[in-house]
DNA sequence: TTATTGTTGACAATAAAATAACAGGAGTGC
DNA sequence: GCACTCCTGTTATTTTATTGTCAACAATAA
């Protein structure tokens, strides 16, 4: 439909961060902001808030700005934060195990309710009182349990079939921790967190500064630029 | 300088994806692969990777495609994979743990040196054989060893003063898990990883997902759609 | 009241990113 | 060695995202 225009991805992924400042304004007793303010405490362009923010509606009054509590909440509704969420880990390593604990997830409405994996070792234990089942186990507690969530923090090696089965039984959102790109129907939603390909890419910037400065050097003593590497050196 | 064009920050975010795929064709004893094969695994146009690979140099060769052993090795080094970095822990919870309990990271040059915290409870405890050390004595640490990255695990609370201290005891790399995001100096790298936001998105464009759903229904049934909240309803 | 200021929402202008088009060199088969 | 196909590197085009600008209107002060 028309009247209902497609949200672009680059939207989306600051909503969380608006809703975080906003969150942080209310707990510092700020009623009210305007763009111009958010705009010097986000380092985003006032421009882009109040653009980004009328994709949903208009929230803000000309003359006054934005209510924080209001908009906050606005944002927790658009975001879908307003109600519960039930999630499951599957792969109980070293990942797993530190999502199980980090108990501010539970705190926004993200509930864990079970890992699965497959080693004995730790089958049957708990984890802060969550259980612990062998991956067998699973579609029949998918049969009995509403998930909405896979958290997937298993090898690259078992992810895809993990996952393939998780679809097959009815998830719809994998948080995929794995170190591959999976591959799963239309209607099954992934969102990963591929914390190599986060460290590298900080690893480049932190080279790509230095090369620079080495160029300035280079400059300021006037020496020439040294050549690039050629294909076959 | 002219000469030395800037990379987009896209450009580089995909750096690590191709990598990935690259070693994974290495490990399958493929030796050649055209933008067009690469582009169909990888879910991204072969214009884009032509264009992507370009910004760094020509990597290819008309007719044949591109040597996969040799383009592994290319971005391998512009990524900076060809030497080792230390890392040190700030923040010795589950999060922090997890990441030291993780060994990949090593394999891939990346060596976790020493974990900082404020808990008497863990402080003087190895984990994997790593320290653990009281954070008043990471300003003497950082005066005896070279710290490439610093990894910030740590509450929200404490992270903008300790990523301060670190900036000013010369560490240039942060890989921040705190749900914060840090001031610091423009020589200072920061990447972000979000853990909470990512979830955030995910929940959107699953619940996203089943509100088109619910749209398509209220066509079908010619029902009208439901008016805006207003501000101060 | 009435003037002045502040601030949105809408839209126009720019910039960035992704895709497509294509010229031409490199490989392949005969 | 020649014709033909493949596939890159590069330039052009399209799409998407960001920024700048301004009329309209609320809040505040005179």
């Amino acid at each position: 439909m028309d009247s209902e225009k497609k949200i672009s991805p680059a939207v989306i992924n600051r909503l969380p961060r608006y809703y975080r400042y906003l969150g942080d304004l209310l707990e510092s007793d700020i009623t009210r902001i305007s763009s111009k303010e958010l705009s010097a405490k986000m380092n985003i362009t006032a421009s882009q808030i109040r653009q980004d923010l009328n994709n949903f509606g208009g929230f803000g009054q000309q003359g006054y700005g934005y209510n924080v509590e209001y908009l906050h909440n606005e944002i927790k509704k658009i975001l879908g934060l307003d109600r519960l969420y039930n999630m499951i880990v599957v792969g109980g390593g070293n990942i797993g195990q530190a999502l199980v604990n980090y108990t501010n997830f539970e705190k926004r409405g993200f509930v864990i309710k079970a890992v699965f994996d497959i080693n004995p070792r730790i089958i049957g234990m708990t984890i802060r009182g969550i259980e612990v089942y062998d991956v067998d186990q699973m579609e029949e507690y998918l049969k009995n349990n509403i998930v909405d969530v896979a958290i997937l923090t298993l090898p690259r090696s078992k992810a895809a079939k993990v996952a393939n089965d998780l679809a097959k039984w009815g998830v719809k959102g994998m948080w995929n921790f794995s170190h591959v790109d999976l591959q799963v129907p239309d209607d099954v939603l992934v969102e990963n967190v591929h914390l190599t390909d986060s460290l590298m890419t900080l690893i480049y910037k932190i080279n790509e500064m230095y090369t620079e400065e080495n160029e300035l050097n280079h400059l300021s003593n006037g020496l020439p630029i040294k050549p690039k590497l050629e294909v076959g050196d």
